[in-house]
DNA sequence: CAACATTATATGTTATAACATATATTTACA
DNA sequence: TGTAAATATATGTTATAACATATAATGTTG
C-alpha cells in the first residue's frame, strides 16, 4: 500500500524525505513479521544474526569484536548479548590464549541444532517478501546499496 | 557500498533474504545519522515525529490513539511517549470532554518553535540521501511501497 | 436500566539499547 | 625495560521498548 495511506500523511516535503520515512517504516513493518517468526523460537533477530555469523565460521570461533563488527546494528553491548547466549545454551566462550583480552565465542550443537530447525522455515519467511518480481528484488538491493553511497 | 563488503558477508540464500539484510542494514544506517542530528535538539526520531503529527493538527488537538495509528512504529506505549514529551514542555494534554476516557493532546509553543529551528536543518538532513538521483528515489519509493504489498 | 462488552488510556514489570566508565592485556617507544 | 597508549571486553546506569494487566468511561443489549 502507498505510504501516504498507511500513515495517513498526504504531503512529504519532496521525495527524499518521504524516502526516510518510508525506510523507517518498511522496516517496522518487517521487523513485525520477523519478531512473530523470531518469537516462537525464543529468539531475537539480533540474536539469530549473531548465531548466524558464528555457524559461518564454525567450528572456529569468533571474538566479540568481530562479532561487533559483522552485526547488522552495531551495538556496543555484544558482550552482554553473547551472555544471553552462552545462558540458553547457544553458544560457548572461553578466553583466547593468544590474546587473553580476546573472548572466543563458539557457537554449540544446540545452537546449530536450534539454526537448523529454523532453516525449515526459511522458505515461508523469504515468502513475507514475495510481493516483488525477482528483477524488482534485485534493482530494489541494489538501490539500497546505492542509496547509502 | 555492496551489502556484502559492509556486513561481510558473500552469500545470501537468495536475493530476498538479501534484501531482507538490506532493509535492516540500510535502516540502521539511517537511523544512526537521523539520531546524530535528532541528538542536537535532545529528542528522539520517535518523539520528533510525534511533534509533527501535532503540528499538521494544530491548533486542533489529536488523542493517544489518533497518535498510536499514525505513528511510523506503532507502539504499545504512547501513552509515557506522550508524557515524556509534556515534561519537556513540547505537547500539553488535557482530558476531553466530550469522551473522557480520550486525552488530547496538543503541540505547544514550545514544541512549534523546536520544529521551526529543526527544519531550518531540513535541506542538510535531506542530503544525506542524495546518492540517488530523482528517479532513482522515486522509484526506491515505489519499489518499497509494492513490498510492503 | 442493569450487566456486560468495548474502548481509551495508564501503569507495573521485564528485557534490551545506549552511554559512559572500568579493567585487564597487549603494543609501542623513549 | 618501564611507562604510556591502544585494544578487547566487561560493567554500572539510565532510557526506552515490549508485554501484560488495570482502570475508567462509554456503548450495547436483553
Amino acid at each position: 500500500m502507498r505510504l501516504e495511506e498507511e500513515i495517513r500523511q498526504e504531503k512529504f516535503r519532496n521525495e527524499n524525505q518521504k524516502l526516510a520515512v518510508n525506510i523507517i517504516f518498511t522496516h517496522g513493518w518487517l521487523s513485525d513479521h520477523q519478531s512473530k517468526f523470531f518469537g516462537k523460537f525464543d529468539i531475537t533477530g539480533t540474536q539469530y544474526n549473531i548465531l548466524r555469523i558464528l555457524r559461518g565460521q564454525y567450528p572456529n570461533p569468533v571474538s566479540i569484536n568481530v562479532l561487533k563488527e559483522r552485526m547488522l546494528d552495531k551495538m556496543c553491548d555484544a558482550s552482554r548479548l553473547v551472555e544471553r547466549l552462552r545462558k540458553k545454551g547457544w553458544v560457548e566462550r572461553e578466553i583466547c590464549e593468544e590474546d587473553r583480552r580476546r573472548a572466543n565465542v563458539r557457537i554449540t550443537k544446540s545452537g546449530l541444532l536450534l539454526l537448523k530447525k529454523m532453516d525449515e522455515y526459511n522458505e515461508a519467511f523469504d515468502n513475507i517478501l514475495s510481493n516483488l518480481s525477482a528483477s524488482e528484488t534485485k534493482q530494489l538491493n541494489h538501490l539500497l546499496d546505492k542509496l547509502r553511497g
